[in-house]
DNA sequence: TCTGGGGTCCTAGGACCC
DNA sequence: TCTGGGGTCCTAGGACCC
């Protein structure tokens, strides 16, 4: 695999005469996000294994140090599987502020090289600097900058891939971390995919992983050669996708933030403390999802016409059912009462330790107020209410019955995306 | 100190309409 | 008489991502 060091293989000659549609894009990831940011506010940590977990009774290792990812502690362990691993193991409640704090930081960062940011999760971003390129010198400065930039202003690395697509500049890098930088040109992306392991892709996970396997395709180029018709009539479209992103083939455009399409669902899901068996319980939980949930579909300026209840049992099985309404709905009563009316068509067998509820089929309502006064004195009811979390917390306010059971939040999901980031249309 | 939470996309089958 | 085909909406489930 031809993987030049950075330092040879960008050439400015090379990236002048850059051709129409050739593209250079940054994947920027930070190491061990979470983890990385609590050993820089609290020093005692630093060098240390030490894993983030939720402040919940049940919950897992979101992130842990490199440290202790040595001695084999993992992403979704539970703290007991962690300190078996590790016996010296430090767990540290998440912070969500912080990571919001930082997240932002990075991407003001990153925004002052090129408009075209794209948030992709918490701790990584697309870049596309095709536009810059020559006002800054050229990819590897603007990589080694941000980088810089980062680790002065926030105290953590970061790992970075230069390609000229988001897929290439995604799998390469991971491939120096922590504080790496790879760096690939166009001609150097046959090579690197010829030998790359298939699960490196982003979009294969274990599963494709097995089924190609079982087909005897072990890396990108098995994949590459294997004809795309058999692939197709396999994977369907999925099959035609795999094969060009195992040439290192990928179009798609950088989706700069405030851009990104309309979210299409908006839910919460929450595993209890304790397993709950009956239906006064678990109409507590619907009502809290419920009424988060709607606070959120209310902020979009959205309702939703369909109702998904999602139900984990004690084994860890679990179903989903949805029901679509005639009419959209935003209050929480209402989404409680639609999920309620699914929540009763489900035979439950055995304790339930996980509900979740969410909202798809959104469509944009705007602010315009509800004609019937009866709707209207609700609508603006759930408005005051909306106004005062929005100034107090969440947790001010809520309906009597769920009050109890609204405790701290658990850490945040590292899919999380800053404030204004989703965007619903406005059509 | 037994397994979190937030999403997206795709498929397949059935209902219903023309 | 015994059977078409396309399109749309809805539902359930699974794979994938961080």
């Amino acid at each position: 695999m031809a993987l030049i060091p950075p330092t040879h293989s960008f050439t400015a000659p090379r990236r002048m005469a850059r051709l129409a549609g050739d593209r250079t894009i940054l994947h920027i990831d930070m190491d061990a996000f979470f983890a990385s940011i609590e050993q820089a506010v609290n020093p005692a940590l630093v060098g240390k294994p030490i894993a983030v977990i939720g402040s919940k009774k049940r919950t897992v290792i979101v992130t842990s140090s490199y440290e202790a990812r040595k001695k084999g502690v993992k992403t979704g362990m539970t703290a007991g599987e962690g300190m078996r691993a590790c016996p010296d193991l430090i767990l540290v409640p998440g912070n969500n502020r912080r990571y919001i704090d930082a997240s932002v930081r990075i991407l003001a960062i990153m925004r002052d090289y090129s408009p075209d940011v794209e948030v992709f999760s918490i701790d990584e971003a697309f870049v596309d600097v095709t536009g810059s390129l020559r006002l800054f010198g050229g990819a590897e400065r603007i990589a080694r900058e941000i980088k810089r930039r980062i680790s002065e202003d926030l105290n953590i690395t970061c790992s970075v891939g230069v390609a000229p697509n988001k897929l290439v500049a995604k799998l390469v890098s991971g491939l120096k971390k922590p504080d790496g930088l790879t760096i690939v040109t166009q001609d150097e992306v046959g090579p690197l995919m010829d030998g790359m392991p298939i699960e490196e892709i982003c979009g294969i996970g274990s599963r494709l992983g097995k089924v190609l396997k079982g087909l005897g395709i072990v890396t990108c180029g098995d994949l590459g050669r294997y004809p795309v018709s058999v692939l197709k009539g396999k994977f369907g479209v999925t099959g035609e996708r795999l094969h060009y992103m195992a040439l290192g083939v990928d179009e798609t455009p950088i989706v700069p933030i405030g851009q990104e399409d309309a979210a299409k669902s908006i839910g919460h899901s929450m595993t209890f403390p304790y397993d709950v068996d009956d239906q006064q319980g678990m109409h507590r939980y619907l009502l809290l999802l419920s009424a988060k949930v709607g606070r959120r579909v209310r902020k979009a300026h959205c309702s939703g016409r369909t109702i998904y209840l999602y139900v984990r049992f004690s084994d860890f099985t679990g179903l989903g059912r949805r029901h679509t309404l005639p009419k959209p709905i935003r209050l929480d009563l209402d989404i409680y009462h639609a999920a309620a009316d699914v929540l009763s068509t489900i035979e439950i067998p055995l304790p339930v330790r996980l509900l979740g509820v969410s909202m798809t089929n959104l469509v944009y309502s705007g602010s315009q107020l509800p004609l019937l006064s009866g709707e209207r004195r609700e609508f603006l009811l759930a408005h005051a209410v909306d106004d005062i979390k929005d100034r107090y917390g969440d947790d001010i306010l809520s309906q009597a019955e769920a009050s109890d059971w609204s405790q701290e939040a658990g850490v945040i999901s590292p899919a999380w995306r800053p404030q204004g980031t989703r965007r619903v249309d406005p059509k």
